[in-house]
DNA sequence: GCGATAGATAGATTGAGTCCAATTTAGTTT
DNA sequence: AAACTAAATTGGACTCAATCTATCTATCGC
């Protein structure tokens, strides 16, 4: 992803670009990934970034609450951050942690009850939990 | 759920029977529910018993290996166990931070694409988030 | 009884995530 | 451009769920 898609996404977000902001998005958004907070720190550092941890959280919770990303819970472990924000469902391979997405036009979810009273809909999302074959 | 009922299935999932290990089921397993560590330690200290921390840990990770219950991972702080196994689903309210289960057989899901080669399934689990409406 | 194995416990430790107070940066006003 | 203001960044302390470790206890077979 270019430094322009960025900016114009923050734009479009109403995030004001930062240099340190610009080096997370460039971590995180340049290709379709789920990353922790750990290893996107993880990645900075071996770019030599000086980022530090505070940051690197406080933009990650403010890109979820833009919109940017999406916080994705499979791990009891820890939270992960998918750069893709479109609705889709994932699988998560327990044996090995991989975390890989499943297009929402691939799933078919009929019969959905109704919500409860005063209440409305922000999101579905399915996890398929998988593992390695035994044999 | 009578103290009978939880010897058998103990013994059903290969549980030794332990004074503490009937304590926690005591609290957990008596009725459908979602409780976190912390809140089964909570109640457990409310009837003035004695069990550690860690044998709650111990023993609610033996009764998730065991199928006796399952771990549910809806909000990032914590892990939650609930006292039903069977397949099902939930809403989850943001807001309150209530979950309430959806039968299974309320929902249709058709179209799962073919699993990655060399794996199996070993759930699928759809959370379906809700907020209090704005008006 | 006597060892052996399984379970329980307290306390220390870990580690993801947050908080805070101090500083830096960027934008605005005059 | 200096002064002011608001927003962002930072390191380090802190929190707290969860785990680990080492020790203690109970139970079973012999």
């Amino acid at each position: 992803m270019l430094r322009s898609d960025i900016l114009a996404k923050f734009q479009d977000r109403g995030v004001l670009p930062t240099a340190q902001r610009i080096e997370v998005a460039n971590v995180l958004l340049t290709k379709p990934q789920h990353l922790s907070a750990e290893q996107i720190i993880e990645r900075l550092r071996e770019e030599n970034s000086t980022v530090s941890k505070a940051t690197v959280y406080n933009t990650l919770n403010l890109f979820t609450e833009r919109g940017l990303i999406k916080e994705c819970l499979v791990d009891p472990e820890r939270r992960f951050y998918d750069s893709t924000t479109e609705p889709h469902h994932h699988f998560y391979n327990a044996d090995t942690g991989e975390l890989s997405d499943i297009p929402m036009s691939a799933i078919e979810l009929s019969g959905l009850p109704s919500l409860p009273e005063g209440t409305e809909l922000t999101g579905t999302e399915l996890i398929v939990r998988i593992r390695n074959s035994a044999d």
